[in-house]
This record gives C-alpha cells, sequence and structure tokens, in this order.
DNA sequence: TTGTATGCGTTATCAT
DNA sequence: ATGATAACGCATACAA
C-alpha cells in the first residue's frame, strides 16, 4: 500500500517546496504567504508542490525574521482557580483571531515568581502580556513592563501609572448588593475584603463604605474582614463574624470562593443561609448556580472581559498606539437563594 | 536622576554584549550558557557587559538554531472544565524544571478543532504534545502524531496503537464505588456514562458491568444512560433515572458535574440525597468538598497525573525513547455525605 | 512577475 | 581558552 505522500514533515523547508516547484525561494514565500505579486498559475503550482511535500511553515523561523513571534503571555496566580479559566478563553478566543497563541504562565500570587515568569515570557521574546490580578507596581516589575512589550492589566489597576486596563464596576456591583440586602432589611453587613495587594478589593472596600454611609447603616470596623480571595479565608472571617456579640445579619463576600467558606462555617455552626445569615458572592463563577450552593452573586463577564483585554493588547501592537485605554465591565446582580429577610430578633442568641 | 542602565532590552544582542565585553561572539555564548570551555575572569566579564546592557538571550533565534523551542503544546477540550486546570499544573510544574513552557489550545471537543489546534502547535515547532482526553485515532489526527512529534495520551488512551499514556486504574475506582454502595444494601444502582468517544468512558463501563455481574445486582440495561461529562447531561440523565417505575437506588455519574447534574434534578424532585438516592461522582473536584454539595466520589490524582505525562514526554524528547510507556495512577475512593442506606421500602414511590 | 542576496540572534564546528 | 564562520528557515529589499 503506497501512502499519499501528505504527511506533514516538520524538517521540510522553503528551499525543498521551491526546489519541487521549480521556482525561488521567494517566490514560495511570496506565493504561501498570500502575497498578490505572484501570478495564480504560479501559486498554484508552488502550492501543490508544499501539498506533496507536506510542508508547514516554521513559525519559529518567521518570528526570528519578523521579530514577532504571535503569542500573547498571560500571568494569572493560578489557573486551578474557577475564576481564571474564563477570562483566560476570553483571552484566547481574541488571540486566535490574528493566529496569536498564548503561553500561561502560574505565579501562585508570589511576586517572585511572577517576575521570574515575566523574564521567561520576555525571552520568548512574546507580543504582549496580559497581566491578569498580578502585581503591576513593584520596581522590578515596572522595570521589565518597560522593557518595551506592550501590556495590559485585567481586574487590577496601577496605583501610580497609566496603563491599558481591563476591569470592572465594582462601585456599580457592590452599591446593587447592598442595596439588595437592605432592601430584605439588613442594617448590619460583614464584609469580606481580598487580599490588601489587589486594587480590586481597595475598590469594593470603597464602594461598600460609601454605601455604608449614604445607606445610614452600622458602621463598625469589625465588620470589615480580612479574606484572601479562598475557601480557607472565607471560611476564617465566617467563624469571627458568626462568634461576634453582634453578629452581621449579612455578609459580602470578597468572591465566591470566600463565599463558600463562609457556607461551609455557617453549616458547621448550624446556621441556615438565608435563614440566619444571608451571603452574597462575587464572580458567579459556575458553582454559584448548583442548587446545592444556589448563591446570590455579583456576576463579572469574564470571558468578555478577557476578550476585551485582549483587543486592547493588540490594537496596542498593531498600531503602536501610546495612550492609555481602559475599559469597565458593568457588574449584574444575580440574585439567587442566598439572601433573604433578616432573621427575627427572638431567633439570634 | 541617572537611572543605573540594567532595564532589561530585548533588542540588544549577544553581539553587542561581545563588543562591549571585547570577546567574540561565540565565546560571549559560552560563558551565558554555562560551558566549561571559558576561563572564570571572562565569564565575569561577560557577565558583567551583559547586565550592564540587559542582555537577555533570545528563546526565539535559539530554537531555530537549536531546533529545539522548549515549549509543550497541550490539547484540552476546555480549560474551564474544572478538571483540566489541576492536570495542567502537573504538566508545568514537570515542564518547568526542564525550561520548558507550555502553549494551551482549546478544542471544546470538537475534531475539527483539535486538528487545526495541532496544526497550530506543529506550525510552533513545540517538542511535544500533549492530549487531554482528546481524540488520539482518527486518521487525521494519527497522520499529525506520525509527524515525529513526541506526544503523551492523558486520561485517554488508543484504541489501536500503543502510545505513552498515563491514565488511572478505572476498574479498581469504579470497584471500589460499586462495593461502597453494596455495602449499604444498594442492589439497584444506575450508571451515567460518559461521551461514547471516551476510552476511559469504556473503561469504566466495563468495570461496572464487571462488577453487576459479580456481586449479582441488578442487571438491567435502563440502568446505563449516556452523559456528557457536563451537569446538562447528569441533570437529563438522572431525570429519566427519578422517572423510571423502578428507580435505581444509587447512581454511579461518569464524573462530578455529572453528579452536580443529578443533584440538581434530584432537588427539583424533591429527593434527598443520600436519603432517597445515594450518588457517587468521579474525579474529586475541589467543589466536591464544599459543605453544602460534599460528593461522595472517586479521586484521581490530576497534577500528578499531569506531571507524570509531562515526566514520560520529556523522557521521550530527551532520549528519544523508541519503546511506548504506560502509567496507571490509583483511584480512590472517597466517601462522604451523599452516600447512605437504601431507602426504606416505603418510602419509595 | 520572478529571482538573488541579506540578516534576524543564536549555537556549534572548527581553527587558532 | 578563544575566535571566525556557518547554518537554522524564513521574509524582505532590491535587482532583473
Amino acid at each position: 500500500m503506497v501512502k499519499k505522500a501528505t504527511a506533514i514533515k516538520t524538517k521540510v523547508s522553503i528551499h525543498d517546496v521551491a526546489r519541487e516547484a521549480g521556482v525561488a525561494l521567494s517566490t514560495v514565500s511570496n506565493a504561501l504567504s498570500g502575497k498578490d505579486n505572484v501570478k495564480e498559475s504560479t501559486r498554484q503550482k508552488v502550492q501543490e508542490a508544499a501539498d506533496r511535500l507536506g510542508y508547514r511553515v516554521s513559525v519559529v523561523a518567521r518570528a526570528l525574521r519578523m521579530q514577532r513571534t504571535f503569542t500573547l503571555g498571560v500571568l494569572l496566580a493560578d489557573v486551578a482557580n474557577p475564576s481564571s479559566p474564563d477570562f483566560l478563553r476570553g483571552v484566547e478566543d481574541m488571540a486566535e483571531r490574528e493566529s496569536c497563541s498564548l503561553l500561561v504562565c502560574n505565579t501562585d500570587g508570589l511576586l517572585e515568581k511572577q517576575i521570574a515568569q515575566m523574564h521567561v515570557l520576555l525571552d520568548r521574546r512574546v507580543d504582549g502580556l496580559v497581566l491578569l490580578s498580578q502585581y503591576c507596581d513593584p520596581p522590578l516589575v515596572r522595570e521589565l513592563l518597560n522593557s518595551g512589550t506592550p501590556f495590559v492589566l485585567l481586574q487590577r489597576r496601577s496605583r501610580q501609572y497609566q496603563d491599558d486596563y481591563v476591569g470592572a464596576d465594582n462601585h456599580e456591583g457592590i452599591t446593587a448588593a447592598i442595596e439588595h440586602l437592605v432592601g430584605f432589611g439588613h442594617k448590619r453587613i460583614g464584609l469580606i475584603r481580598g487580599p490588601t495587594e489587589s486594587t480590586t478589593a481597595d475598590e469594593r472596600l470603597d464602594a461598600y463604605r460609601i454605601a455604608i454611609e449614604r445607606l445610614k447603616l452600622d458602621d463598625d470596623p469589625a465588620l470589615v474582614i480580612q479574606g484572601n480571595y479562598q475557601v480557607d479565608g472565607g471560611y476564617r472571617a465566617a467563624r469571627e463574624f458568626i462568634s461576634m456579640s453582634q453578629r452581621p445579619t449579612a455578609i459580602l463576600a470578597a468572591n465566591d470562593m470566600s463565599a463558600i467558606g463562609v457556607m461551609n462555617a455557617a453549616s458547621e455552626a448550624g446556621l441556615s443561609i438565608p435563614g440566619d445569615l444571608s451571603l452574597v458572592g462575587l464572580d458567579d463563577i459556575e458553582l454559584a448556580s448548583y442548587a446545592r450552593i444556589d448563591l446570590t452573586t455579583i456576576a463579572l463577564q469574564r470571558r468578555d472581559m478577557g476578550a476585551a483585554a485582549a483587543a486592547l493588547l493588540l490594537d496596542r501592537i498593531r498600531k503602536k498606539r501610546k495612550k492609555a485605554r481602559q475599559v469597565l465591565f458593568p457588574m449584574k446582580l444575580i440574585v439567587r437563594g442566598s439572601t433573604g429577610p433578616v432573621p427575627s430578633k427572638k431567633k439570634s442568641r
């Protein structure tokens, strides 16, 4: 059985195709990359020769020659964090349109690791960088960011610099959540805030404080507890809230993962949600919608945000745009079963 | 303020360093890549010059020259699927040790997309391919796989070929789960199987059938319903099970996502788990451990499996090993709250 | 419209 | 121990 010689061979070069087609090497390049300076008949001849040989362009060689790798680097804390993949998909969707691939690096939220990964990405000469919830202000990071490779910040804003940025309207989201709770009669609302390095967490705290003041709710510093965007942080914060003599009747969690921690703590303490405690998450990761979780939460359009970030980045790469642009996405409150009326007095312990 | 000239410049080449250090270009290469044929004093001189200039090697140029990109391609159905990121982290952990980066491609489970992505990866001359639950037998795929780039199958085995492969001992896992259920008195156990293309799903079905026969349980074809590894498939299958006149008292779900679908359907039907229905998942994704979910499940060591796959792949790349190797990981039953005794007769409708 | 020549930034081979 | 030089596979400026 004679196999058709169409098997892909990565060792076949443009030289071989040129020889096979009986034309010059540059003609092959022009023909295959769709330039208009080649006769249609030659193009076909070349195409056939290429197919016959199983020729495939080497993106590596092209990258060296063009000084463009068609690769974007993505820095994130951890792909295994449920909200990361959605952003990633968005970035990928957009990148793919421009034939760009993604190099993904995990930093585990450590500055040191992030810097190491940035070097990896820069050494690979990525065309651009997407920084998803990462450090962007430390001098060592800035130095790398200033090396000339375009970048965009996603879900994280610089405190000092004007950069391309895609984020969410945290004020809107937090306000809507608090108004929703107030509608149920809650006046004492606890906040589990995100890590201190997170500017996003800062913005949410601001929004919380503004709403508390405007709506004349309990303004007690003890009502703000530090979390870490993880289940365990939410759990610990919730235990603290639950053990307070004047316990909040509702909790606003930094994100859905933290909210899960609250649910775990509530189960353990025998408190029902929303019977004894109302709970609002943030992110709207898929599990928030599961019947058993049924979490009221503030939704983020992660995939769209990822796509927007990639679009911003690609635009900057293409047009060498100088001016920074910012894109803010709306946040939407998704009301599910974890929020309800304030428990009647007699039930409070 | 004079800035120290240590800012990274990707445009500085090895030539510049050679000039700065006053040595030959090849000496710079040798010095910087840690070869032993350069005097220590020159190495230092070179290193200093490189630092002064902010020189960083171009992995692109190196790749072209060495015919090795230090990049692995990973094909998966969807990063946003909760079990994918864990495998991915494992692959990354191991790849990083060999200075390899990861190019990640989503196929959405579509053959056509997978082939397109394989071309992307091959055109980029990745050193190896990790196929995570993907098609590996279709002729078009085989043709690409035969192009000479090493690859490893993860969580998917070829029906026709001997390849490097990392998987789990499905027989062990399924058997343990069924024995656990039998211990609770269950005799009528429904199975939601995975998609037909999945060899993993096949193996699990086999294990189920063997156990059913060995333990003399209800052997009814209606007890096997097709799912799709997703919540919706599990939901539909569960609705079908629930509406049967002779409903199973326990369900073995293809994976945890399917089990979530079962939970959703049970909630809707007013059935309690495990009161009315016992449920076992498979994967042990993080959410299975949340208090509200509390799912008995068969755990997969995903991160370790990913690392093992990468190790196999890297070994093959390095040693140009010919013989195929297979690594099987144990599956471990994690007993949580979703399984319990068979409901008493009077409660069955 | 086609062909020739050059260089992208490395590593490797071979002299010295 | 160091240096000169030749690829690696491609795109492009320029010549024909």
